[in-house]
DNA sequence: TTTTTTATGTGTATTTTTGACAATAAGTAT
DNA sequence: ATACTTATTGTCAAAAATACACATAAAAAA
């Protein structure tokens, strides 16, 4: 067996989500090289022999796309062959999480990609297997987001018992009880009181709470 | 930036669980080539340009050690440079459940490998990075086996209670009542009394049980 | 400024689940 | 027969989950 017959490409991507609006929405970056130029894609780069996908992964969330600030674990690896019709890639992807504040705290000069965020039921065509790629982390995150410590990424330092409760109910589509749901997650002992209110809204204010230090891991649902 | 530079091979890694005498372990083969010759690592093989990893893993457990079935599920991808001292090689691990009676039906010609069981507490000496990558496996495989549906996996066709409530207990390091851990199970309404009873052993025969058909993710512990 | 609308915060009674607890039953070995 | 080993079974108390309705604070409308 011939030495070529190994050798392959490797690239990472990366599915970034966030909570705004009671809803998850996924990060898309506009391709701008051949094969599916135009199309949108999860960002992503090609694997340098010299680093670790880990340090790669970095490199495009980081530099890349300029953020200052982001959760990340690695999902899954897709090889399928087919995948890239201009050769053999096989793609690393990890899953990201930020929250909607965290997420305007950017790098100050511009990033040269065109990126959108995009609501996760509301896809735009998709280049490559990425649809795919999107469907299988959103699976793998759902369970994920059961423990509190991943919900803890998709919201700010000051958060509002509500926010949550709509962001959690809307991903698994369950209709809480407010004042059961909040007696559950101040009975885990895990947030507290800041002691300001959320302000602009109409109606009443609400509480604003923030997570305690070194949470273990409790599941929500 | 040359074509050469992103050039990499990939590999196939399966770490193999199995519950017996109350006892996780792991399967290890003897590494018969250089680097690291002579040392126990886990089973695999390198990836070629026209397969995908699934079908490699597929190939590596059926063909290569003999197993007649087995489930296996993705965990983890291994980039690390340094891993392998001959090149880069990027390693996909998976993880694979048997249970003991199952374990036993191999294809009839004896594989060319020199396999055993090792105690996940009682590990030789290992190549490569493959004391990481069990620790790691094992881990995400603690994890998993709190969902009823991954420990149907460890267990034969037909089990008894004490059986599982054992093998759990040990795992998981928590001493449970009988009484209630039975009860539990049997209010999950996920396994059914076959009407058979355990031979063999000293003391009363305990029931036999079987684990019904599509069986929801529910968590024991 | 008064009223209406919008959204948040709070308590109690009932049901369900969990947890602690010890005696009996069915085999094997002597 | 008797001792030994291991499996099976039920009850009661505590804790947790659930169902449920009204008061409160602000913004918007009249």
């Amino acid at each position: 067996m011939a030495l070529k017959d190994y050798n392959m490409q490797l690239e990472s991507l990366v599915t970034i989500f966030t909570a705004s609006d009671e809803e998850l929405k996924v990060l898309l970056i506009k391709n701008d090289t051949e094969p599916y130029k135009g199309y949108w894609i999860l960002p992503g780069e090609k694997v340098r022999v010299e680093e670790t996908i880990e340090d790669n992964v970095t490199n495009v969330i980081y530099d890349k796309l300029g953020f200052k600030s982001l959760y990340i674990e690695q999902s899954y690896t897709y090889s399928g062959i087919e995948r890239n019709p201009e050769g053999r890639v096989i793609a690393v992807n990890y899953i990201g999480l930020v929250d909607p504040v965290t997420l305007l705290i950017k790098k100050e000069e511009p990033t040269e990609v065109e990126a959108n965020w995009f609501n996760i039921n509301e896809l735009p065509k998709l280049g490559f297997d990425h649809e795919y790629i999107i469907n299988k982390s959103l699976n793998i995150l759902s369970n994920k987001l059961r423990n509190v410590n991943y919900v803890k990424y998709l919201f700010p330092a000051d958060f509002t018992l509500p926010e949550i409760e709509k962001v959690l109910s809307s991903i698994f589509n369950v209709s809480v009880d407010r004042r059961n749901f909040r007696k559950r997650l101040l009975k885990l002992d895990i947030i507290e009181e800041t002691g300001e209110f959320s302000e602009g809204g109409s109606g009443r204010p609400a509480k604003l709470y923030r997570f305690k230090e070194d949470i273990k891991d409790i599941n929500i649902f």
